[in-house]
RNA sequence: CCAGCUGGCCGGGCGGCCGCGCCCGCGAGAACCGAAAGGUUGCGGGUGAGGAAAGUCCGGGCUCCAUGGAGACACGGUGCCGGCUAACGGCCGGCGGGGGCGACCCCAGGGAAAGUGCCACAGAAAGCAAACCGCCGCGGCAUUGCCGCGGCAAGGGUGAAAGGGUGGGGUAAGAGCCCACCGCGCGACUGGCAACAGGAGCGGCACGGCAAACCCCACCGGGAGCAAAACCGAAUAGGGGCGGUGCGAGGGGAAACCUUCGAGGGCUGUUUCCGGCCCACCGUCCGGGUAGGUUGCGUGAGGCGCAUGGCAACAUGCGCCCAAGAUGAAUGGCCGCCACGUUCUCGUCGCAAGGCGAGGGCCAUACAGAACCCGGCUUACAGGCCAGCUGGCAAU
């Protein structure tokens, strides 16, 4: 393989673009009543994901939340609609492989439990780092919760 | 059984819950996002990483660009011979050289009597012969030596390398000066497609090394790359066409407006001629093109099996199969069991190394993620399997 084209200059992440979907399902609120297996399913609609590039650049402008797993970025779009969310692992975590692992085990947090801690209107950018490879899931997941939510 | 060599292969398995990309069907001539192009959303089914997907080092396909043909020169690459291949710097089989007891492994392996250049340090001397210490003869002085002239290159010493080696003859001392053997050069001829091998005979010995220093010879080579390229195509800015408004004078009309004539208008050099500079607004259409989107995109020098030919690489024939297609980039997350591994304890066998059995703990794997495709090369890799062969030990 080459050099990664060297495109978005050594950034590698991920994303989807729903944006609409949910909002209008009427589903939350008995989801709230269920008890979750322990396998975790997902808790939340899904939230969006963020694809381009320019939409990565204009969320780099909004509040910046620090970790030891990730950092965080967060932009009020203005609207209503769905979150969205995009992930970013630098060259610098790893190879290819490295880095995949790393956004994998992020998105699936976002997933399963996470998502429902988002605002509507936002976009988030979290860039992962080394260390959540090396952290458990259950204390991933529980990270990750607290600084979508906004605690500081 | 131990040690080793070569070739080939695998690179966790089963299950549970929840997810992701792509394809097909349905939903559906629905809704939503978007200016458009186009995309998104549900359910079901199918399918989804590697032996290196890696490094991007060679060779091709494909796309665009350049190009009248041929040759020469330059530059770059390759470099024993034959074969295989679409091609290669690859593969197979030979040859030569080197290493290993051996199986086997390694080699940038054309030309140094075409030319140039270099050969550090040491050494008297580094390529053309020369002579530092030496050896021998003669002469002189003189007495265990010194000086001069001449003859030598055996011995010492330096070095990676010093004009063949050993022995004998020979000599004043020596020397292929002569002889024997070894080495070396030339070489009729023989074998082989060839590299090359063997070699009658001849030669008293000449021709040091480096071509990964320039160079010579032979052969090969247009450039850029899927972010190639094709199509669709906004917003904004800019380009072009058409129409209208904007000028003056006259006429009609209450007005809106209609109509006729004229001149593009403005600024500027004194005026004419002749020049220079500047020129708005509205509507509409056209072309280029950016973001964005779609295609390119997987049926191919394709896999597997059998047969035939070939030592082999491989080729031919027949049959069967279709097997990722993302693009801020899917192929995942968590868990259970098992296998493998590792470690501890106990029992047992053994002099020991260790073997066997039982139980427990730990890890849950190494290297590594398709990015247009294919053939190679190189590099990384926990652990394991199979086959053949070599050298030992034991047994028969």
């Amino acid at each position: 393989m080459v050099s990664v084209p060297a495109w978005p200059p050594r950034v590698v992440v991920a994303s989807l673009l729903p944006a609409v979907i949910a909002v209008a399902s009427g589903s939350a609120p008995e989801r709230k009543t269920r008890s979750l297996p322990a396998t975790g399913k997902p808790k939340g609609k899904t939230p969006g994901r963020l694809l381009k590039r320019a939409d990565f650049l204009a969320v780099r402008g909004g509040e910046k939340r620090r970790g030891r797993l990730f950092l965080v970025e967060v932009l009020d779009r203005g609207d209503d609609l769905a979150p969205r969310v995009g992930y970013t692992v630098t060259k610098k975590v790893g190879n290819a492989v490295v880095r995949n692992r790393v956004r994998r085990r992020l998105r699936e947090a976002v997933r399963v439990h996470a998502a429902d801690d988002m605002a509507p209107g936002n976009d988030y950018v979290i860039v992962g780092r080394e260390d959540v490879l090396a952290t458990p899931f259950g204390q991933l997941k529980a990270e990750l919760s607290r600084r979508l939510r906004g605690a500081r």
